[in-house]
RNA sequence: CGGGGCGUAGCGCAGCCUGGUAGCGCAUCUGCUUUGGGAGCAGAGGGUCGUUGGUUCGAAUCCAGCCGCCCCGACCA
């Protein structure tokens, strides 16, 4: 994946807007509008224009990186899936509505796939007959589709949407319990690389039972569900924590410190154990939006699908999985819920389309001109991303297109700075700003 | 799927009640003046009023069907 390392705006296509659409309700769907990120196609469908889509990538790239890093393969299936297979796993008929069902030309069933698991079981299942073929894990990041009743909240609760699935395969319950940890430790080095304090919480895991199933929720006013914790776990420093995930020890004293604060959401809540284990300073209740959802299932797959590797003893047993899922385009939205202030989005500087915003104050002016055209050059053999704003605009516009995009730095290049020799580097996040050289201005964003 | 609401220019809206073939702000285009936080003046372009049918001399406006979208709820990455 390679991005776009320098755009004039100009040339770009970015259609900001300075009202609302209507239909948009809440923050992030309404940035995300007006910042030209998105464009709805149909309820819960939509186009990702230009400026979005590096967001996009950049969440997808992140996820890819910590995915590599635990030993999970990528690879991709199809979007399209055939109703065969789903009636092998059953979930043909129980999977309802939600389930996009069509028809190829020789009326053959197919299915837009609301998730992997069949196939990838299915995949593994052919070429995996042996011990010594397991524990692998594999994932892909496609979009799915799900005919949700009511799609809602923009990108949030799309029926197309881009998701990570990762899935395990172990030899038994107990060595899938270090697949699963693994994911979980790049679950929270994921989120935290976005700049999201994520927290797990224990998920119901249905008939499968046991305590192998997290959701990963952040904080957020808008979020759809009720979650509580112990404050304390904002606290973590999950990003500089070094975990090896060859130690499997190692991995599960992290999760079990991790998963030893309270944290329900609303399903697994329960009022009285909250009260006696946290004390009241530390009692957090808050709006919550769920980002990932990691889940052991053991045979529950494997078993209808026929995926059975032989022990060493020569016995032929159904391998056991798990499943791992990270909502990447939600994540998009999610991102600007969790950080944006009364002017637009803030980006977190992993995730921003761009590192730096160049804004000449005037264009057209040969001393303004000159500085910018110098630092757009100088910045891309640096190798930051840089949007410059050559446009034809007045100052307001251009400050108010970049607030609303959320470039995490501004260099602003104006007449008045240039006759003292200097430019100014505004930080979106915290608005300070700062008069230096241009020189100087450089070095700080190379740091 | 239950309840509610909305479809009029790219975006935000008025007009509908009380029928007479469409208007405002922003955006866009041209010119001049401006130029460090969404400029001013003058002019211009842009709409089968969601759609189909009905009522009527005449429908954005009244009636019916259909389509689309949004909000609340139940359900979900």
């Amino acid at each position: 994946m390679r991005l776009s390392p320098a755009v004039r705006m100009s040339e770009y296509f970015l259609p900001t807007l300075r009202e609302t659409p209507s239909e948009a309700e809440i923050v992030s769907h309404r940035l995300m509008l007006r910042a030209g990120m998105v464009r709805q196609e149909s309820a819960g469908i939509y186009s990702w224009l230009p400026l979005g889509y590096r967001v996009l990538r950049k969440i997808e790239q992140i996820v890819r990186e910590e995915m590599d890093a635990i030993g999970c393969h990528e690879v991709l299936m199809p979007t399209l899936q055939s109703a065969d297979l789903w009636r092998r796993s059953g979930r043909y008929d129980d999977y309802g509505k939600e389930m996009l069902r069509l028809q190829d030309r020789h009326e053959r069933e197919m299915l837009y796939g609301p998730t992997n698991e069949e196939m990838i079981t299915d995949i593994f299942r052919e070429h995996a007959k042996s011990y010594k073929d397991v524990p692998r894990m594999m994932y892909h990041i496609q979009w799915k589709f799900r005919d949700e009743v009511r799609p809602r909240f923009g990108v949030m609760r799309g029926r197309e949407f881009l998701m990570k699935d990762g899935y395990s395969f172990d030899l038994t319950a107990e060595e899938g319990r270090i697949s699963y940890n693994k994911q979980f430790v790049a679950y929270l080095r994921l989120y935290a690389r976005m700049g999201l304090q994520a927290i797990p919480m224990a998920a119901d895991t249905g008939p499968i039972g046991g305590d192998m199933s997290h959701e990963f929720i952040i904080l957020a006013e808008t979020g759809e569900s009720q979650v509580w914790c112990d404050s304390d776990l904002l606290n973590l420093d999950l990003l500089n924590a070094k975990i090896d995930h060859r130690d499997a020890d190692q991995m599960s004293d992290v999760i079990g410190k991790v998963t030893s604060y309270y944290a329900a959401t609303d399903e697994q809540h329960d009022q009285a154990k909250f009260e006696s284990e946290v004390p009241e300073d530390r009692r957090l209740s808050a709006r919550g939006i769920e980002v990932g959802h990691i889940f052991f299932f053991g045979d529950k797959y494997s078993t209808p699908l026929g995926a059975k590797v032989q022990t060493k003893d020569g016995q032929t047993v159904p391998v056991q999985s798990g499943s791992y899922g990270v909502g990447v385009s939600r994540l998009a939205g999610a991102i600007i819920e969790a950080s944006h202030d009364e002017n637009g989005i803030v980006w977190p500087e992993p995730v921003a389309p761009f590192k730096v915003a160049l804004i000449n104050l005037r264009s057209g002016d040969s001393a303004c001109d000159a500085a910018c055209d110098d630092l757009y050059a100088k910045l891309q053999e640096a190798g930051i991303e840089v949007i410059y704003d050559d446009r034809e605009e007045r100052a307001g516009v251009k400050f108010a297109d970049m607030e609303l995009i959320g470039i995490p730095w501004q260099i602003i290049v104006g007449p008045k700075g240039l006759a003292n020799g200097v430019v100014e580097l505004k930080s979106r996040a915290s608005g300070e700003k700062v008069e230096l050289s241009a020189d100087s201005a450089l070095a700080k964003l190379a740091e």
